[in-house]
DNA sequence: ATAGTGTAGTTGTCTATACAACTTATATAA
DNA sequence: TTATATAAGTTGTATAGACAACTACACTAT
C-alpha cells in the first residue's frame, strides 16, 4: 500500500516541538501579551512548561533571536526585541534570469567596451593606484524590447583579467563575474536621481524623469572586484520587499 | 588579580568548533574551490574530518543554509547555493530614534490630522468597505531643521481607535503604532518619483527634484493597520546595505 | 564608601545516541 | 517495459547530560 494513500495528510501534520515553542513565543509577542523590553521566560522555565529537553528550547529561542524577534544576552536572559525588522534579501543576481522568470524575453545592447585608466575617484573606490588599467563596460538591458536598466561598470583586472573577452550577448557581466570572481563582500546604495543625457537616451526616457539608481561595490577575496551603477527608469521599476512574523 | 590583567587576550580566542567548520566551508566557497552547484561533503564526512559530533556539524551547516550560502535537501544532500544574497535588513523603526542616533535634533511639523472616509483604492488597500471611517495624518520630519521626510499615513481605526488622540509632537506615528498595534506583517515598495506640489513645498525642494518614495502596508493581527507613503528628498537621502560572507 | 568575593541563575557550546523523514539507486516482480 | 520493493545514504528532530562563559546581585573586607 502506498503511503500517500494510507496517509492523505490533508490536515497539517503535527509541528515539530521546537516549532511549537517558536509559535507560542511569537503568539505572545503578536498578541501584545509580551511587549518590547519584557523578559522572555528562561530556557529552564520553558522546558518545564513544554516538557521537552533544553536543547529543543534553546533551538527555538535561538532561531527567534536570529529572526530578530528577541534579544539574548548570555548570563542575563532573553527579552522581546525593541524593533521589528523587515528582513529583505536583496539578491545580487543576473537580470537575465530575473527577466526570464517573469516569462519575458531579455536582450542586451552593448554601448561601450574599453580599457581605461583609473582617475582619483575610481582608484579610491577600487582600492588601486591612480592610472591603473581598469575595464569599463556600459550596456542596456531590455525586457521584451523595453529598456529597463542601464549598466555602467568598472572592473578590476586583478579580479577578472579576461573580462573584456566575454561575449556579453551570451553571458551578462553579473553572470560572468559571479563565475570568475566569487563574491565575498558587497555594499550598495539606492538613490533617486535624474538620468544623465546618455542614460536618458538609452533608456528612452526624458531628462526630467526620475530614476532609481543602485550603486554597488563588490569585493572578491583581497580585491575590490567591481563598481557598478545600475539605472532603472523610476516609472517602470521598483524594489519590493515583504516581512512577516 | 583581575582576570582582564591576567588574560589580555590580544590574540583572538580559539573559535568554537561549529565556527571553525563554518569558516572552513566558507573558505572553500570564497576561494572558488567549491563552486555553485557543487556538493558539500555530507555531515558524516565532515564529522570524520573535524572529529566532532554530528550535532556540531549539523549546527554549522544549518546556519550556513540560513545565511544562504548552501542549500540543503533532506535525503539528498547539501550543495553550494547558486546565488549570493545581499541580506539587507530594513528596519521598520522610528525616524525619531534614527535621527537621534546620528546625534542630530529631530522635530515635527503637523500638516494635517483628520478623520475621513475610505475611497475605493484605500478601501482595497486597508481591506475595508468603501466609506468606512479612517484616520489620516500628514507630517514633516526635520533633522537639525532640514526637512528629510514627508509622511502621509492612513490608519485603520479597528487597529488603533485612539490614534488621533496621540500627541505626535511627543511620539511619532510609527512609535505609537508599534506600541498599540504590534506588527505581524509588512510589505513595502521603493520607487523613484517626483513630489506632489504639497510634498515639494513641505520638503523645500523643487517639483522637478527626484524623490525616494517608500510605501508600506502593515498588518497587525487580523487587521491591515496602516498604509503610509514616505517621501524622501532623493538628493539628501539614500538607502544603504551591506553584505559579507 | 569602595573594592573585591562568592553564588545563583542564565545562555553558549558540545557530546553520544536514537529514530524519523526523505532521496536515490538498485534489485525484483509483474 | 513498468511498477514495486528494498537498501543505503543523507538530513531533520529530539534527548539527557555536562561544562563553560557570563551577568546580576548580595555579601564581605578594607
Amino acid at each position: 500500500m502506498k503511503k500517500s494513500f494510507a496517509m492523505p495528510n490533508l490536515t497539517p501534520a503535527k509541528l515539530p516541538a521546537y516549532q511549537q515553542v517558536k509559535a507560542f513565543v511569537k503568539a505572545q509577542i503578536t498578541q501584545g501579551a509580551w511587549r518590547p523590553g519584557d523578559a522572555v521566560p528562561s530556557e529552564a522555565a520553558l522546558q518545564q512548561k513544554f516538557g521537552v529537553s533544553r536543547m529543543t528550547i534553546n533551538r527555538a529561542v535561538k532561531e527567534l533571536a536570529v529572526e530578530g524577534l528577541v534579544t539574548r544576552v548570555q548570563g542575563s536572559g532573553t527579552v522581546v526585541a525593541q524593533l521589528h525588522r523587515i528582513s529583505s534579501t536583496l539578491a545580487v543576481r543576473d537580470i537575465h534570469e530575473e527577466v526570464l522568470e517573469r516569462g519575458h524575453a531579455h536582450s542586451i545592447k552593448i554601448v561601450l567596451l574599453e580599457t581605461t585608466r583609473a582617475n582619483v575617484a575610481l582608484a579610491r573606490i577600487l582600492n588601486l593606484r591612480v592610472g591603473t588599467r581598469v575595464f569599463h563596460s556600459a550596456l542596456v538591458h531590455y525586457e521584451d524590447g523595453v529598456a529597463i536598466q542601464f549598466e555602467d561598470r568598472h572592473v578590476n583586472p586583478a579580479s577578472a583579467p579576461h573580462y573584456l573577452g566575454n561575449d556579453f550577448k551570451a553571458k551578462t557581466p553579473t553572470h560572468y563575474l559571479l563565475e570568475h570572481a566569487p563574491l565575498t563582500e558587497a555594499s550598495y546604495s539606492i538613490d533617486a536621481s535624474l538620468p544623465s543625457a546618455q542614460e536618458a537616451k538609452h533608456l528612452a526616457i526624458k531628462r526630467g524623469d526620475p530614476c532609481l539608481v543602485m550603486t554597488r561595490r563588490t569585493v572578491s577575496g583581497i580585491h575590490v572586484a567591481s563598481w557598478v551603477r545600475l539605472v532603472y527608469p523610476g516609472l517602470r521599476y521598483s524594489f519590493n520587499g515583504k516581512f512577516h512574523l
